[in-house]
DNA sequence: TTCCATGTAAACATCCTGTGACCGAGCGAA
DNA sequence: TTCGCTCGGTCACAGGATGTTTACATGGAA
């Protein structure tokens, strides 16, 4: 099976936005029932949720790659400022939401001061906090797209979101956008794929019945992938069902068969043209 | 060309703005105390602060240049809510503070997933209430770019931030303020910017659909960028996606006549350029 | 076999981009 | 003030690239 699929992009729909991938938070807090409900909500949205009853070094955060940290103050105990000061430092990227008991406002001030992008007073409603938290992430992320982009390789093939291409021995594949979209979102699912969830994702809406783009584009991508990486098929059809991508090393039909007698297949008349 | 790229330089952009340090600051608000409090404080940070008593069109706001807006949505009235997405989706670089009378959780919830950044209730003091429009702001212009003002030099020709120009030669290109700063940003980024994104940078606010004001600046760059370099293309169109940076040297067709019968694919010229 | 899903190719329709012309705001000089 | 200039921005056109549709061939499943 192909390298490390990392959770990357859901879908990039042709003209929108990338799809947002799913925020990564911890929350330092040590309140069951806090913690219960904001499981709860969290997990219903996909967002990858961790708890830590004691604080840990930024260093340790910074290893779990988070998008956000929501953080009690009374956990922390004594060093919390520092603690808060550090962290912000230390991590500029990450949003970080305090959410503690009842506060003055000079605290609130000092901890906003400090780094924290929102200050929210316990109790406080699940929904309002997740939504404080997806707004502090969502301004985060609005300039950021570093390692989301990063090029990965399928069998021979390269491919590379922050150059819109495929490449194949350092040769690009040509591929059009709307032929890489499709490309990207095979290659990054494992599964069998039906046409319409294809058609949903990259064309961002519902799929006529009867449509058979999604067909020609797959045949447009077989013909160029064919084309830069002869030995291997990428694309297998699913009869009945859909499409699922998977680089297969295929083992050349001369080792086993005859050497003239069979039909020499005519399919391979097109020439790759670099302009 | 090779796929061999590093993400190295990955967000790095070039902002837009022009004055980084002032906070530049709207207030929509008809309480005569809540604004005179804020005023006192806010002059004291030296930021630059405007009342309005009513709403105004997201156009008008784009003039104003703004980093942050205050709002109080009583003032909207009914179509508070449309007006509060518009504005979000018109400037999406605007850090939007809802401060208004006492709500609902899912009022509140409601206009931070419309965009608002933060929703402050009504009474609330001067202090906490800038501290959290800092708050916003800060992250704002966290992924803005650094403005690094050192000379670059790509392919023949040099960027030079501090005067706002680009040579060739010693020669100026006579770039305008705006095809300055597209050139700047694109030469920045290694990977390939989509209009909206280019559009989004430059100007500030989100490009309207249709616009072709991008496509109308890098043609009258690669005019300017061809007189001055004409052995060289800088600025490489991607269908359906957007431009892309990167100096190529041409070569002319005499060199591609026909040595030999077999056409050596031409794209290997790339030159890693430092500068 | 027959039916239907899929592969294939080409014609067709659309969209995208390059381009030149044009217009109005802003500004400095006369 | 008016004139003349620059600059940012819009428009419409044209050609080319791309996406979509259609028709037919192929091949799997019952």
């Amino acid at each position: 099976m192909s390298p490390e699929r990392s959770e990357a992009v859901a879908a990039s729909p042709a003209s929108g936005q990338r799809a947002q991938s799913r925020i990564r938070l911890a929350v330092i807090d040590r309140d069951p029932g806090f913690l219960q409900v904001l499981s709860n909500r969290l997990g219903s949205l996909g967002a990858e949720y961790r708890a830590l009853s004691t604080p840990v070094k930024p260093e340790t955060l910074v290893a779990m790659r988070l998008n956000a940290l929501v953080v009690d103050l009374a956990v922390l105990g004594p060093g919390s400022w520092e603690y808060l000061e550090r962290v912000c430092l230390r991590l500029p990227g990450l949003a970080v939401i305090v959410c503690t008991g009842p506060s003055s406002v000079a605290q609130r001030v000092r901890g906003l001061r400090l780094g924290a992008d929102a200050w929210v007073t316990k109790p406080c409603h699940a929904e309002e906090l997740i939504c404080i938290i997806e707004a502090a992430v969502r301004r985060h992320r609005r300039h950021e797209m570093p390692e989301l982009d990063s090029a990965v390789t399928v069998g021979e093939i390269t491919i590379r979101p922050d150059l819109y291409q495929a490449y194949a021995n350092e040769l690009s594949l040509e591929l059009t956008a709307r032929e890489f979209e499709i490309l990207q979102l095979l290659s990054q699912s494992d599964r069998v794929l039906r046409r319409e969830e294809i058609y949903e994702r990259v064309w961002g809406y519902a799929m006529a019945h009867g449509d058979r783009s999604v067909d020609v584009f797959v045949r447009k991508l077989r013909q160029k992938l064919r084309a830069a990486s002869p030995q291997w098929s990428y694309i297998h059809t699913h009869f009945g069902v859909g499409y699922r991508f998977e680089p297969e090393l295929e083992i050349p039909d001369e080792v086993a068969a005859r050497p003239v007698g069979d039909e020499l297949v005519a399919g391979d008349e097109f020439e790759t043209l670099v302009g």
